[in-house]
DNA sequence: TTGAAAGCGGTACCAC
DNA sequence: GTGGTACCGCTTTCAA
């Protein structure tokens, strides 16, 4: 394939000539351009990306690493989102998404190095994970960019997007609370999903109930795994307790899936005999259960402002030459009312009915 | 960062050397070899990914087309399940994927030119869309490699993998048929989705009709388009045609979501009052219906087998210098009976009882 | 406005 | 077993 000393020759000038036609600089003459433009199309001639790369010290690819492995990044609808979100606002400015899923945290940080040291990214988005506060330091003084889904470690002020969990569990509990329910059970975020010091959902739920002047019931809270399955086998757990619930929150919208269809399965219909609320309002929900209530969690919006603020950050170290540190962003979940939020449930439990 | 010539220096050894500890050449004494990475750990060296492909003229990214826009990829189950297969085979030999999701077949080509021509990747795995046909032969000449994901024209002989449809479409009808089922309604593939020569499912149900001594009942035909919501919508269009479907094959697991949804709101229990049949059996819909019957069209190993021959093709490359061809593939799917199949509702019909 | 030549960071042919 | 050096294809400083 041509090279630009194969257009420099055909069109009779010098490579610097060429080049300066095909990064549109001003100064050449029509004529020359024309010449160089015409020397191109004649040899179906394509810049060497490789070469360019190694010239300019950057590749135009981001590194997105996930370190829960591929069975669950390519199943799980809200990663999905967060994903979509990032490579949507990537691919818009040219740059090339490398997604690496490793299947923990300790592999996670052997793929950082991979991309970032060997210089295949010019920059990573990585989920928080224990272990990325050695590394942040590290890319400090290398001079690496990276904007991380959720605070790395207990301090980090900057370079982050996370979701504001408790606020969501706040909104949900709040407006449960406001329907009439006194029993509200949970299915929270899996432990090892959490960054280092994030507050689970949990914290604005007993917010909620504090301000209500109620005592949280915490026989009800149960720590899920982000699964359907899960969720399915939950309900009948529920049902077991008492006071049972009269609605019920869970962190995700897999979750409330499951939960949906093992409510139904105990003869309970959400919206009827029992309150729901998901975590996500995934558009994909949105087709499989369209009437779920839910707090949504903005992961579309998430994935896309980790990516902007890592432009941001690459940008201003092509400009400037130093590495940028953004303030860290926290991202507030709004409530979306459909139809599994009626406050039946509620009104029967003050009448005195117990199902 | 260090560079090969710092190592070197520190080590008090040339360039090749290190490159030759590196590269995991014998040709090398044990002593010297030692001062080398003790010197390449002093100073946290990693090679420049960038430079070893100038020089070796290979990239190790490989891209992955998908002409369907980014919001159908990132949300339809089935295209991440070739996704999937594809990145766990390509990942698993070091290559990393790129991901690009044009809006069209004509923006495809671009992406295309931009990510091969410009050699940002070795090949590329491709989904079937017009007018790679043109390309093919361009990718001929200049040695370019690729993979495509359904043949692209109909004389295509080489490089690519497909599911053979028609040979599923049979399959479930002949199920179909044997449990008594006279009446099947069918929800096809979208037809800007067929490559330009492709059969249809609908090809293989005709046969097992035929084959069967019955007629086909063409009125019962809908083209689908992959979503949900649409096929929740079809469950009425079936029911209202005279005869009805005692059962129904469709062409993709998300729409026998939706249609159970629909056939559910219009009172029918599927496998109880009518039979149905999914087009997928993709992972995630075993959470999420787990008892409807399909056919498993392999999606996961379809998109693992055109990144597996991508890799030969590229091995060849290397070896021998010459872009192999290798013969096209067809995948064929199997039949995976749960609970929406159970005959009753031909029984009945049999037994002269209409819904 | 245009060109000559150095250099980015590796690899590898060919000597020793 | 080890090293000197040209070269991959582009960009860019500096001079013309």
């Amino acid at each position: 394939m041509a090279t630009i000393y194969d257009v420099a020759k055909k069109a009779g000038v010098s490579p610097k000539t060429v080049s300066r036609v095909i990064n549109g600089n001003r100064h050449v003459r029509e004529e020359t351009k024309n010449k160089v433009l015409e020397a191109i199309r004649l040899l179906d001639y394509y810049p060497h990306a490789i070469a360019k790369s190694l010239k300019q010290k950057t590749t135009n690819n981001v590194g997105y690493v996930v370190p829960y492995g591929s069975d669950f990044v390519f199943r799980d609808p809200g990663q999905l989102e967060q994903l979509k979100g990032a490579h949507n606002v990537l691919t818009g400015e040219d740059y090339n998404l490398i997604l690496s899923v490793p299947n923990s945290g300790r592999e996670a940080l052997f793929e950082v190095n991979r991309l970032l040291k060997h210089r295949e990214v010019d920059g990573l988005i990585l989920y928080a994970m224990e272990g990325v506060e050695t590394l942040a330091k590290d890319f400090e003084e290398k001079g690496l960019s990276y904007v991380s889904l959720g605070k790395c470690y207990p301090e980090q002020e900057y370079n982050f997007v996370e979701i504001d969990a408790p606020s969501g569990g706040y909104l949900a509990t709040k407006y449960l609370l406001s329907l009439g329910h006194r029993w509200i059970g949970f299915i929270t975020e899996p432990a090892r999903f959490l960054a280092p010091d994030k507050q689970s959902m949990i914290a604005g739920c007993l917010k909620a109930y504090a301000e209500a002047g109620l005592e949280f019931p915490h026989h009800l809270v149960l720590e899920g795994d982000y699964t359907v399955n899960f969720a399915e086998q939950a309900a009948g757990w529920f049902l077991s307790k008492d006071p049972g619930p009269t609605a019920i929150f869970c962190a995700s919208d897999p979750m409330a899936w499951g939960l949906m269809r093992g409510l139904r399965k105990e003869g309970l219909t959400p919206g009827v005999e029992i309150d729901l609320m998901a975590g996500d309002d995934l558009p994909f929900s949105r087709a499989i259960e369209p009437d779920l209530s839910a707090v949504n969690s903005r992961l579309h919006e998430l994935g896309a402002e980790a990516a902007e603020m890592l432009l941001v950050i690459l940008r201003k170290k092509r400009e400037i030459g130093t590495r940028a540190k953004l303030p860290g962003r926290y991202l507030r979940s709004e409530l979306v009312i459909r139809g599994t939020t009626t406050g039946h449930a509620a009104k029967r439990e003050a009448a005195g009915l117990r199902r």
